[in-house]
RNA sequence: GUCCCCAUCGUCUAGCCCGGCCUAGGACAUCGCCCUUUCAAGGCGGUAACGCGGGUUCGAAUCCCGCUGGGGACGCCA
């Protein structure tokens, strides 16, 4: 029986679950999936006052929005407390881990003046061999590293990077408080958990020969380990909220498909020949660290949002349906409770569906499908609905009146006919009409929205418009 | 400052490991044309990159060294 490989995320819950996470997540979802592994999820916040219940949640929903689904967890680092002391007192017990008894404040000022002459911030080691703990302070602590000889990371991305032992910091593994910190829970709980690969981004590899460290003194075996580029703002600096939206679940509130933001995340390191658009099995199926690239990558939004509109057109307008309901109530196009016809609606949306980026855009198109008053758009209305055009309208809905068909064949019909007795372009018609029943100068084929209208609403906007232009006329003049 | 990582169009990238097929391919963005009742979508085409300097070699985007540039880490944060 081989080993089946067991992989994990691992998020601290001090903020929302971020673009860069998510494409580690991403990553361990796709290689677990790939080699049909196990995916875990796992919470850190053992920093308690930063980690919060709600980033826990939203990191959960983020997750879930994604469709990235965990096999075991999520399991809570600030539960398993017990266990990273234990851990602990076996390091003290060995000898391999001491008591320190500098205070935070005085560590902060050696660091700073080390920083200041130019040498490296290292803990000094002060406390390795204290006969007597000095009274009236709660040590902390701290792993004995050794210092001399060197610890190679073996990266299934990076290859093979050398780290000298003399550079590494005794590093503390329990704070004073007695509380565990970061690098002992995840070697304990990597170790505990059966981890076989740690995939995580690139900010942690100068954190890996530590870990390493404290794996040997263990005495368990190694994991892989796998250490993702970094993604960056345009300016190059580390993707922060300046950037713009960072959270994954703003991309959510924007509009955008889970399946495209997915999309866009995994190209950002991740290649697979020339292809761009890859279904979820697709990515599944072609995953390898092979293919991962070694350099940071830029996020750009424009790229995210062209695959979102190509997502928008692929996706069926039933799907799609149901997907909008959200942003037509948002946009207070559609009360909450209120019932929409989703066969009509479906019809709305495939006229649309191709010229929508975002879900957002595509409830703000839809408003002039569904409710009767139309907001003109002032520079349209200048143009198209005056006293010119007024002849056209009036001609085209006494004729509309009397027809039975509401279909593209007979709608298109019937505007050459008007065409025709007006020596007109067909232009000089649509366009006027078009604003009238959208309000804008841009749509869907005229033919296309007045048949998903239907006959009682044109006539109603056609109406309206009508009347708008007489009583303006009447009230310039 | 020290350590670590990285380096192909503005951006994401293919090619690099196993030198010649590279006059460096694709995608986003951008520009132009076509289609056209508007706007999209779509089609066609254009602009645009191997950071620099040394090697190695008949031959280097591809291998080696240096430089430069960028990023990251240096917490009783994770």
């Amino acid at each position: 029986m081989t080993d089946k490989t067991r992989v994990r995320f691992a998020p601290s819950p001090t903020g929302h679950l971020h673009i860069g996470g998510a494409r580690t997540a991403l990553f361990n979802w796709l290689y677990a999936r790939h080699l049909d592994g196990t995916f875990i999820l796992r919470i850190e916040d053992t920093d308690r006052s930063r980690s919060t219940e709600e980033f826990i949640a939203a990191i959960i929903e983020g997750m879930k929005w994604l469709g990235l689904d965990w096999d075991e967890g999520p399991f809570r680092q600030t539960d398993r407390f017990d266990i990273y002391r234990r851990y602990a007192e076996r390091l003290i017990r060995e000898g391999k881990a001491y008591y320190c008894y500098c205070t935070a404040e005085e560590l902060e000022a050696r660091r700073k003046e080390a920083m200041e002459q130019g040498k490296s911030p290292k803990y000094d080691g002060r406390c390795r061999h204290l006969k007597e703990p000095p009274g009236g302070r709660s040590g902390a602590v701290r792993f004995m590293m050794p210092q001399s000889g060197h610890t190679v990371v073996d990266d299934l991305i990076r290859g093979k990077v050398v780290f000298e032992n003399s550079q590494l910091d005794d590093l503390i593994i329990l704070r004073s408080d007695s509380t565990p910190t970061y690098n002992l829970t995840v070697v304990v709980d990597d170790v505990d958990m059966k981890i076989t690969h740690i995939v995580r981004g690139d900010d942690h590899l100068n954190n890996t020969p530590k870990q390493i460290q404290l794996y040997q003194a263990f005495g368990y075996e190694v994991p892989e380990f796998a250490h993702l580029p970094m993604i960056l703002g345009s300016d190059k600096t580390r993707l922060s909220k300046r950037h713009g939206a960072t959270s994954v679940l703003a991309y959510r509130e924007m509009g955008y498909l889970p399946e495209a933001l997915l999309n866009y995340l995994v190209r950002l390191g991740w290649s697979h020949g020339d292809q761009e658009i890859f279904t979820r099995d697709e990515l599944i199926r072609h995953f390898s660290f092979d293919s991962v690239g070694k350099a940071a990558a830029v996020f750009n939004p424009e790229k995210l949002l062209w695959l979102n509109s190509q997502y928008m057109m692929n996706t069926s307008p039933d799907v799609l349906a149901e997907m909008v309901m959200p942003f037509l109530i948002g946009e207070e196009i559609v009360s909450e409770g209120e019932q929409i016809d989703r066969e009509w609606l479906a019809r709305a949306i495939d006229t649309l569906k191709e010229r929508s980026k975002t879900l957002v855009d595509l409830a703000k198109s839809l408003r002039y499908y569904i409710s009767i008053d139309v907001k003109y758009d002032q520079k349209a209305k200048d143009k198209f609905l005056n006293e010119k055009t007024l002849p056209y309208l009036g001609d085209l809905r006494h004729r509309l009146d009397t027809l039975n068909e509401f279909s593209h064949a007979a709608l298109e019909q019937l505007f050459r006919s008007v065409t025709e007795t007006h020596g007109i372009k067909l232009g000089a018609l649509a366009q006027p009409v078009r604003v009238a029943v959208t309000g804008g100068a841009e749509s869907p084929g005229i033919f296309d929205v007045l048949e998903v209208l239907g006959k009682e609403k044109t006539l109603k906007k056609l109406d309206n418009a009508m009347r708008m232009i007489e009583t303006s006329q009447g009230s310039t003049r």
